[in-house]
DNA sequence: CTAGGGTTAG
């Protein structure tokens, strides 16, 4: 595009290095344009919220503090909203205390909604207060938008009094704040409270529906969340780009392929940008159902990829067991200047991990402090704990552990414990175990690990004292569930479960299915049956393992060729991956599976983790 | 065309 004094704004749009937007406000100076201040606002404001470079908000700071006399309401308001969205909300009340000092200006309605949102993104209560206080103070908490910030800000720090409180005390909240309340009770699990709310509205946009379908896709309720856009559809509400991101979040939760390709068919029929959330939501729904060349596929359409983007594929490839391609993501994201934040290293760590490249993951894991300054989470430790662990190295795991400057959490003791789990090492398993009770854990994850590994040497001893420590401590063992999709509809399977209209055929493709498996080499283990069930319901729970039965039902249901797609919930059974391999190659069928790890590919007898889970 | 809903990891 020729710089023009035209389009000012959407020229800054275009810069995408601290250089060419020095050049372009050298540019506009000399033309005169920036002398209306009307137009200097929404230039520093573009600046401000300008994504490509990571500079832009120091120098839009710098912009507005060399023409103090353009420093207009506008402008300010625009650079504490422009902060409220970085990765620094607080300094939005540097912004707020330059109006305050300037004679000539006085804080609006628009002035106290972004700095509400500043302290919502920094979770900091007491500014939070201070600025609810102000706002009190000055009459604007008659301002829906006001209230609105308000209640999502009590909500994300956790205080449901507060944000009722207020609602409370309101004589007619507007559409704008009703919404609000639903989002807010949604996000503190009221969900039943939400919906009533939602459903007594007297009127409801497209925003007010999307916010109760978020509401229900966070907190996992996934299928609600899908029903709830059907009943959308019915009533004719527009549909949204927003309205997508969350539906796409459900399908991917699901792994329901069809409905998200669905999406992505409307998305190009109806001409919907594809802007970086939207191609971010829809990658994401990619991955999470396996298809991980679609997935690629949208990632190198977009034209703009943000730190979701690439933390997205990258996790992505991790979660399909790609390593290597994973760095190689990093790299591009790199040359790409977009800074990683903890979740692409979360992603990365993992990547490394599974496709057991410790040095490499070593290296990220040092980069990580040394180039970003960022402060390891638990989770990356874990990560790194997982890594030494799955790759043999059981001294490097324990020795990280006992260096960690913080005091290392159940899911570091859990890596390890899954990696003696890997690598038979009975007796650290046991240590990671006492470890994990003395942090008085109510995961189940972990006794059944634990578990395994008296089970791999038949220690069943060992196997009933881990039963009788779980009876003890009360914790459940959650029920496998595993659903398949068929024709875009969602079947779900429990274990033994018998409800399934069709169970009878069920019942006899299983029987055949594993009378063939045996003929062709495969022996039941009877070692890794879950141990809450009664000694001589083992070989029949083996048989009737939730994914055992999706298996059988897409064997009977999908057409030759298509690929039966599961999703379970816990993570897969060695009995049921192995029966998995054999399916893929006597009755030359991929299988797709996705547990609550990662995902196993199975074709021709092998699956893409290569039996390392 | 400054304001409410939406994306990643566990």
């Amino acid at each position: 595009m020729a710089i023009t004094t035209q389009n000012p704004i959407a020229i800054v749009e275009l810069c995408s290095t601290l250089r060419q937007l020095r050049q372009l406000h050298g540019h506009f100076l000399a033309a005169g344009v920036l002398l209306d201040p009307p137009l200097f606002a929404k230039f520093v404001a573009a600046v401000a919220l300008s994504p490509k470079t990571p500079h832009h908000l120091p120098y839009s700071h710098e912009l507005l503090s060399h023409s103090p006399h353009h420093a207009s309401l506008f402008a300010l308001n625009s650079m504490i909203r422009a902060h409220s969205k970085s990765s620094t909300p607080i300094k939005s009340f540097h912004f707020y205390r330059q109006i305050l000092l300037a004679d000539a200006l006085s804080p609006d309605n628009y002035t106290f909604t972004f700095l509400i949102r500043a302290c919502t993104q920094a979770s900091a209560p007491e500014a939070g207060r201070a600025a609810h206080a102000a706002a009190l103070r000055r009459g604007f908490l008659s301002d829906s938008h006001v209230q609105s910030g308000l209640i999502h800000m009590y909500a994300e720090l956790g205080s449901s009094d507060a944000f009722r409180g207020i609602y409370a005390e309101l004589q007619n909240p507007d559409l704008v704040t009703q919404t609000a309340m639903v989002s807010a009770c949604a996000e503190s699990g009221e969900i039943k409270l939400a919906r009533q709310l939602f459903d007594e509205m007297p009127h409801r946009d497209v925003v007010a529906w999307n916010a109760m379908i978020a509401g229900y896709s966070h907190l996992g309720r996934s299928r609600e969340a899908l029903d709830l856009f059907g009943l959308m559809q019915v009533e004719g509400v527009r549909i949204g780009e927003a309205t997508m991101v969350s539906v796409l979040t459900a399908c991917a939760h699901l792994g329901a392929l069809e409905q998200g390709k669905w999406v992505h068919v409307y998305v190009e029929k109806n001409k919907l940008r594809l802007t970086v959330t939207l191609g971010t939501a829809l990658l994401d729904m990619y991955f999470k159902c396996g298809c991980v060349a679609r997935a690629m596929d949208v990632f190198w359409r977009m034209k703009e990829r943000n730190v979701y983007t690439w933390s997205s594929a990258i996790s992505g490839l991790a979660m399909n067991g790609n390593g290597g391609k994973c760095l190689e993501l990093f790299e591009q994201m790199k040359d790409d200047g977009v800074l990683p934040n903890e979740v692409t290293f979360v992603a990365l760590l993992r990547g490394c991990s599974v496709a057991g490249l410790v040095e490499e993951g070593r290296d990220v894991f040092e980069s990580m402090k040394s180039r970003y300054g960022i402060e390891p989470w638990l989770e990356h430790y874990g990560c790194v704990v997982d890594m030494y662990g799955r790759a043999g190295r059981l001294k490097d795991a324990i020795s990280f552990i006992d260096a960690m400057p913080v005091e290392p959490h159940a899911g570091a003791w859990g890596a390890l414990l899954n990696a003696c789990r890997l690598h038979n090492n009975i007796e650290l398993g046991e240590y990671a175990m006492k470890k994990m009770m003395q942090l008085e854990l109510r995961n189940h994850g972990a006794y059944v690990s634990l578990s395994n590994i008296y089970a791999e040497s038949r220690n069943w001893h060992g196997v009933s004292d881990v039963r009788e420590l779980m009876k003890a401590k009360g914790v459940r063992k959650e029920p496998g569930c595993s659903v398949i999709e068929v024709d875009g509809q969602l079947h779900e399977f429990f274990v033994g479960n018998k409800s399934h209209p069709k169970y009878i055929n069920i019942e006899t493709t299983m029987k055949e299915m594993m009378s063939k498996l045996r003929s062709a080499g495969y022996v039941s283990r009877t070692n890794q049956v879950l141990f809450d069930i009664e000694e001589e319901e083992k070989e029949d729970a083996l048989c009737w393992h939730s994914e055992k039965l999706a298996i059988a039902f897409g064997l009977m249901s999908l057409r030759d060729g298509v690929n039966i797609r599961i999703v379970k919930n816990l993570r897969v059974c060695w009995d049921c991956h192995e029966t998995s391999k054999f399916v893929s190659k006597v009755f030359d069928r991929e299988i797709v599976m996705r547990d609550r790890n990662r995902f196993h590919h199975f074709k021709d007898g092998v699956c893409s983790c290569m039996d390392y889970w």
